[in-house]
DNA sequence: CGGGGTTAAATCACGTCATTAATTAAGTCC
DNA sequence: GGACTTAATTAATGACGTGATTTAACCCCG
């Protein structure tokens, strides 16, 4: 009851104030190393006194190191600080159609081990997956000789409607999985602390970590491969909605009684940009066995002068641009960036036109305050994504399991 | 910089801890009234030493009354507790298209005082707007007896716009309004606290304060009269955007290439499902002044079986179905609300076939966990909304402006 | 090379806060 | 009217952030 008090966590005692200081602290370094306890104090707005406090807390357990000076022309010389690259690691696993890629990282999100395990596109059980993902975990930790008491968690990109609840679910409409207890399966094989999340949405958070959508509070990501996906962020976080499942944008429907979509539905947005969709309204043969390559030669098709594609093309713009101008007037957001393997193929040719179709569908006022570029990452950066879910539980104040780290000399 | 540390208000002391667990006890009081210290423990999560101690506070300055007890049996009674709802009044201001009203309540919302300013059609000036508002504050006050001193704040709700920075501007489309500085304008003519929102964003505030929508933490609420826009309540919290204008639902594109808008688009929403729009796709004489007895008797023409009305209005359940899946693919929300003179109008004989429509262009997951129903308020609820705006600023712990009540003994 | 000047960081003293435990208040029931 | 219950308040305790003060680290100049 009382749905007004949503304590995201505890808050209200002399300690989580702690909590959340630490946290902040811990936030503002993470994105801005290295730097000095007086720029930390600036931008945190906690007194110097607190952020030595702290840092001197952080650097005893070891999150935290000291790195060099900045001279100074009298006075004595700012302490930088920075993350302890070496404290822990995270994990990142990206279930995709063809493959099962797990990537383990340190603190400052540099690769430290990888293992791949390729898919038989006709064996996506839910055993085999589980098998994959366990057995990467184990091969990543062994190569880079990391103790799995180093781990702080795992995070795994799926594709499908990830489900948060008590137990997590997923519901892959491609894999035919319907309401698996991912979590629960992958628990009874691995002590670490899992993150389940939709793979576009891990994909969404490496871009806004690291990518094109750096510093933004509100923005949409954009996801299109052969279907379409968005995440949205509103105050710097991802919205996941009541059951998370929200960012479904490529079932949005933009033209009523139009075109047939795979989810059963009419004129949907996937129904004419994803790749698949944009491959079948061209509907002559292409060169080329996937759809990357399809959608490859169709684009060089249209460079070539070849009519029917250019006429493809140029509607593909037009469908996507009110696509992301329905964004543009829902949300208002500051930044879209576009993405996905067709979404950066398509953008880097059509962008002019998506903004300039964007424009002419979207209010002038909000239109002006938006931009709409491309992702910086590519598709690969999904288990990237996917890693910042345990970092992101470390930064708000998790610790590692195994210690649980008080402050050592009174 | 540092975007990361968004404090939305200082938190970090000890001080500022006291605030927010006062607030927090506040909001849980306001929409729990009459409750006991107990409960408030239970739903706050704080001890009952510290609800004690803050409820002594808050008794002290007048904010909060003991109201009678539980009857026990066997054991101290428990004291019921209450706001007091004399502590302080809000004014809410609805500038509509024909009027400006202007309604004082006290702070458990109910009606003290109210001033209705016909609005000559032809006569939209900023100046003249503005002394209606003037005036109605004047009135409202010396009508219900009450000191501006005891006003905690005016809320004001416009139609266009409304841009929230360092100068509030209002853009009007339909007053024909640029970047009006309405905040700066008013504050020529009084002290008040002011909140200035979009009159749509009121009206959502209503319906979800206490309304349709209470209690629920991802909700939209639709409105639908001659136009077409949205409340976004993601998180509790309306979602304003970047630049203050998100929800602007009736321009999302359910039609590439479609009807022309107003807005100069093509296939919006509100060119299919606004009243003015319905009415247009419709094409015949209709009777009635005004377009709201046109739409009834439209509706009427339907249920006396003329084929045409029939048809018109099945259409326009089959696209507002379309928009609102929209809304549920993206948001994921527990709850969409139909509101505004059309959306109650149409929705209480289309609610199956707009839900029915919904069910067909959205993601059935999604769907079934988002349930559609019409607004319970009607639009007259513009200023109650709009009152809401400084209510919630006094519960988030902003005293009256003229005494700074500290504890009276230490 | 050593003191004056300057700036960063650590320490100290203080006031505030929420919590637990103990105490007081206000009833019921036999 | 005394034993029992439960609510609310008070007291004791520990944790925290802050401003003031002190210590540290470095420059420059003579």
């Amino acid at each position: 009851m009382r749905e007004h008090v949503t304590p995201e966590r505890r808050r209200g005692t002399v300690r989580d104030l702690r909590r959340d200081n630490r946290s902040v602290l811990l936030w503002s370094l993470y994105f801005d190393q290295p730097c000095t306890r007086q720029e930390l104090s600036q931008a945190t707005g906690l007194s110097p006194a607190s952020v030595s406090n702290v840092i001197r807390e952080l650097i005893e357990e070891g999150l935290v190191a000291e790195a060099g000076a900045i001279d100074s022309d009298g006075g004595r010389p700012r302490v930088l600080l920075r993350m302890n690259r070496d404290h822990g690691y995270v994990i990142g696993v990206d279930v995709g159609e063809t493959r099962v890629r797990v990537e383990l990282f340190d603190l400052a999100m540099e690769e430290r081990a990888r293992a791949d395990y390729p898919l038989d596109p006709r064996e996506h059980g839910v055993t085999v997956i589980v098998d994959r993902i366990l057995a990467g975990l184990s091969a990543v930790l062994a190569d880079a000789g990391v103790d799995s008491s180093a781990v702080l968690g795992v995070g795994v990109g799926v594709p499908g409607v990830v489900e948060q609840g008590d137990e997590v679910l997923v519901h892959g409409q491609t894999y035919g999985w319907e309401a698996v207890p991912l979590e629960r399966l992958l628990r009874a094989g691995t002590d670490l602390p899992l993150h389940i999340d939709n793979g576009a949405k891990t994909m969404g958070r490496a871009e806004m970590w690291f990518g094109a959508g750096r510093g933004a509070q509100h923005a949409v990501v954009c996801l299109i491969g052969s279907g379409v996906g968005a995440t949205i962020i509103a105050h710097g976080r991802t919205h996941r909605g009541s059951t998370s499942s929200a960012g479904e944008w490529g079932h949005t429907t933009i033209m009523v009684g139009g075109r047939e979509c795979r989810c059963g539905a009419k004129g949907c947005l996937e129904a004419y940009v994803g790749a698949e969709a944009v491959l079948d309204r061209y509907g002559r043969a292409l060169p080329g066995q996937d759809e990357e390559s399809a959608l490859a030669a169709l684009l060089d098709a249209a460079t070539a002068g070849e009519e029917e594609a250019g006429r493809v093309l140029e509607e593909t713009a037009l469908y996507l641009g009110a696509g992301l101008a329905d964004l543009i007037n829902l949300f208002n957001p500051e930044r879209i960036i576009l993405g996905g393997w067709a979404g950066l193929l398509l953008g880097e040719r059509l962008l002019p036109a998506i903004r300039d179709a964007a424009r002419r569908h979207s209010l002038a006022h909000a239109f002006s305050e938006t931009s709409i570029e491309l992702g910086r990452l590519g598709p690969e950066a999904v288990a990237l994504g996917a890693a910042t879910l345990p970092i992101e539980r470390f930064l708000n104040g998790a610790s590692l399991s195994s210690a649980d780290r008080r402050r050592s000399a009174g």
